[in-house]
RNA sequence: GGCAGCGUAGCUCAGUGGUAGAGCAGGGGAAUCAUAAUCCCUUGGUCGGGGGUUCAAAUCCCUCCGCUGCUACCA
């Protein structure tokens, strides 16, 4: 059966308490890429992003900061709406936790689940550490010098108790299993997807879903002591954003479940585990794919607060340019594994590949056109065995980054692209136009054409990853708006010999190192 | 500790039974259209150590060494 072609892909909500770091950047730039590719692709993409604003940090930091909790989060989520405006991504929403839209879907599928059968409750019981706000497994404790016990962090714990709300999750193990054992490419990469079931096949203890310690939070429906934990609010919020609880509406019919949860490998569990047993306990479909990415070391060092080497992605951009840093954060690691940033590899990317690769292809071809050809495509004679090899070369590389992109391959997908950029350098040098603009002056004019329909593939490959810098290469072959889709990829839409070019700019700039001071 | 995985050229990684690969870095050459960019050739590895299975092992098995991830309620 056809299913319409739409695609929902999600970023993790961001927790407000923390400024936005690469790693957030990270995260939703690889939906970004994914959404606007689905988009010229054809696809009704929702791209979803948002902040999670509930909690006892939040209520903390508010009472630190003398607001009040919503005027606090109204000011701190506007960091994340900043960075996506400035890292040019294309979200469809931006959710917020603290949105009567998302209390009203929390509090449905509290009802949903507790009509079911699926919530009970029960009482919290733990070692807490109040210095850390956080319980600690029996375990994990040390027995301090004053005999009272002592959290790996140092800080003293207390044995608490609280009345609590409780999810079944214990009766989920094997049903989970099931689902994953249908649904193979649920969780990605595979490592990560055997260390959810290994971690499902030890067994699943109840989870607790509620607390009477603080107040900022989503109300339990009928008790107004408890408020939702965090991971039934938040995670609850890649519903709310397609409509539910109007689980008729055109947007929830057509969007949900979901095509992604792109997340980062230490929210997997949550995505993977706690998230498709509430919607199969609510009696809705659990999403279709989940994906744990990596994390970014800085210049081999991890990344930490204390360390203060923590990488803002404005400094990148403001430092390299906003599409070399997207560039570079797609192409440079395997996508799932861990990366590193360091300024060498960074201006590496940046000149071999952007400014020698992609940008001195197109400016050597453009500019011949532009001096050789009056300034307008020229017109092609036939096509030689050279000639077909590099448009069938550029003709090709769409399925094959489409599939990439479809798992996530994003550092697949550019290689590809980057592989036909290779093929045309290589083509320029074999034809050598310059030497034929004197012997030959209708076959440089068809291997002048033969490139610039290799930049206009090139062109419309990179739009997912550059949009600026791909708009710009575009821009100089004249392409309407309908023409920079996939769907005019073909050599049906080839470039129209005759057609006007502007004079050609570099749009890729090598990163020189400022001078050192003398 | 338990479970899982990894260790291949200076760097990052591909290769899962049949003559060791790519990109970048290094060396040499060519070309001169281009952001001194490009192209060609090339140096470089006892595929972590040892043992075994096989006509044949980076690839399968055993063992040792080193590293990483997971081992539940801060998000």
């Amino acid at each position: 059966m056809a299913e319409a072609k739409r695609y929902y892909v999600t970023t993790p909500i961001y927790y407000v308490n923390d400024a936005p770091h690469i790693g957030h950047a990270y995260t939703t730039l690889a939906c970004d890429a994914l959404a606007r590719f689905m988009r010229l692709d054809g696809y009704d993409v929702h791209f979803l992003t948002g902040t999670d604003e509930h909690g006892q940090k939040v209520e903390k930091s508010a009472k630190a900061a003398g607001v009040d909790p919503q005027a606090f989060t109204d000011k701190v989520s506007q960091n994340f709406r900043d960075l996506a405006k400035a890292m040019n991504y294309s979200n469809d929403d931006f959710i917020r936790t603290t949105e009567e839209r998302h209390k009203k879907a929390c509090q449905e599928i509290w009802r949903r689940l507790k009509d079911r059968g699926e919530i009970y409750l029960g009482s919290y019981a733990g070692w807490y550490a109040v210095r850390d706000e956080a319980y600690y497994g029996e375990d994990e404790l040390t027995v301090g010098p004053n005999g009272k016990k002592i959290a790996p962090s140092g800080a003293e714990v207390e044995w608490v108790e609280e009345p609590s709300y409780f999810f079944k999750l214990s009766e989920w193990g094997d049903k989970l299993l099931a689902f994953y054992d249908a649904n193979p490419d649920f969780i990605a990469p595979e490592s990560r997807r055997n260390e959810v079931i290994s971690f499902v096949k030890s067994g699943l203890k109840d989870l607790s879903i509620s607390r009477t310690t603080f107040n900022w939070g989503v109300q339990v429906p009928d008790d107004p002591d408890h408020i939702m934990y965090v991971w039934l609010d938040a995670l609850t919020n890649y519903i709310t954003a397609v409509g539910f609880p109007d689980d008729q509406s055109a947007m929830y019919k057509k969007f949900w479940p979901a095509d992604l949860h792109m997340v980062g490998k230490d929210i997997l569990r949550f995505h993977a585990i706690y998230w498709p047993a509430f919607l199969m306990a609510a009696d809705l479909e659990p999403p279709r794919r989940v994906f744990a990415h990596g994390w970014w070391t800085n210049e081999g060092q991890k990344i930490s607060k204390s360390l203060g080497n923590v990488i803002a992605p404005l400094h990148l951009v403001e430092k390299y340019g906003l599409d070399q840093t997207r560039y570079f954060l797609l192409r440079e690691i395997p996508f799932g594994n861990d990366g590193d940033f360091s300024h060498r590899a960074m201006v590496q990317r940046m000149n071999s590949d952007l400014a020698n690769g992609i940008g001195n292809l197109a400016q050597r071809s453009l500019s011949m056109i532009n001096k050789n050809c009056d300034a307008a495509v020229p017109q092609p004679g036939d096509f030689n065995e050279a000639d077909e090899r590099l448009i069938n070369a550029a003709e090709e590389a769409l399925p094959k980054v489409r599939d990439f992109i479809r798992e996530q391959g994003f550092h697949k997908a550019l290689e590809t692209i980057w592989q036909v950029i290779g093929e045309a350098d290589r083509y320029v040098d074999e034809q050598a136009p310059w030497a034929l603009r004197k012997t030959d002056p209708a076959r440089m004019n068809t291997v002048l054409y033969v490139l610039a329909e290799t930049i206009r593939r090139l062109g419309l490959l990179l739009q997912p990853f550059m949009p600026q810098s791909a708009e710009r290469l575009l821009d100089q072959l004249v392409l309407s708006p309908e023409a920079r889709t996939f769907a005019a990829y073909g050599r049906d839409h080839a470039l129209k010999p005759g057609t006007a070019l502007p004079k050609p700019e570099g749009v890729f700039p090598r990163f020189v190192e400022p001078e050192a001071a003398s």
